[in-house]
DNA sequence: GTAATATTATTAGAATCTTATTATCTAGGA
DNA sequence: TCCTAGATAATAAGATTCTAATAATATTAC
């Protein structure tokens, strides 16, 4: 069992400040090719096994709410990216699709990705990965999210 | 040496998720008694070890940019936590300090992050979070942050 | 069948990031 | 010494994402 030390303290501080430097890092790697940032570049990866999903489907799958949805699929729809339509059923929702585009562009973005996530891990044993997912899929239960 | 495997390639994205739901469940736990976001009690637990320090200090403190630091330092003076100061002798420089009020609040928010960040590793052994911070500080290198 | 509640997407406003701007300082050469 | 080029500190402007509120549509309970 886990007994705080000193260092615990500033866990939530290191992994915040770790996620920044770390989302502008990928950033810059996708800009190099892809000229799309991290946020749209998870909707491309998304819906590319989700294609054709009501807008707060994708919300939960790319860990972002509703409304922030609703902006970045507007502002690809505007790139040429992304397209809405209507599901039919309901007349509330709305669906989202990739343009040929888009299929495009998530070929490069699964790559950058690929090589950037292998950085990552650079000097990392495969049982301290398993720890860090670990850390990752407990810890938001642990404070209850 | 750690060999890819298809988990290793979500790694990012799971971060990207973990941090945006810690940060909302932080800043949750932090408005039951103390009426500041965790980046406002970022710069208070960082001023409290280094009070008066010039804006640029207090951003890379705290890992945020200068730009954020000047609106963040502006709406925490508006609330009266901190003030602004001129350093004298480099006429570009400010520098800031923590009001009464803001020692007090800092005494609250301490206390909420040292409860939060126990939550955040229950469960977890202490070589486990030796791997975690290992990572957190390792990453940034690999991507040459 | 209707009213109360829930859900979907959007909008409005706040917080933070990126990029550009302004003011000031430092260094190197005439 | 003075002047110009480049560096640094803080701010401002615009873009992105969050929270909270809103409008439209569905579902549930009576």
């Amino acid at each position: 069992m886990a007994i705080a030390r000193p260092i615990d303290r500033r866990l939530f501080f290191m992994l915040d400040r770790t996620h920044t430097q770390l989302a502008k890092a990928a950033d810059l790697h996708l800009a190099e090719h892809s000229h799309v940032g991290t946020s749209q570049a998870a909707v491309l990866i998304y819906l590319g096994y989700h294609n054709n999903c009501r807008l707060t489907e994708l919300a939960s799958g790319v860990g972002r709410n509703n409304s922030a949805i609703t902006g970045l699929v507007s502002r690809m729809e505007q790139t040429g990216l992304v397209t809405r339509g209507k599901s039919g059923i309901d007349r509330r929702t709305k669906t989202v699709s990739l343009t040929n585009e888009g299929w495009t562009v998530r070929e490069r973005v699964m790559n950058d990705f690929r090589e950037f996530n292998e950085k990552l891990v650079k000097g990392l044993t495969t049982s301290e990965i398993d720890t860090i997912m670990k850390f990752l899929s407990l810890s938001v239960k642990n404070v209850g999210g």
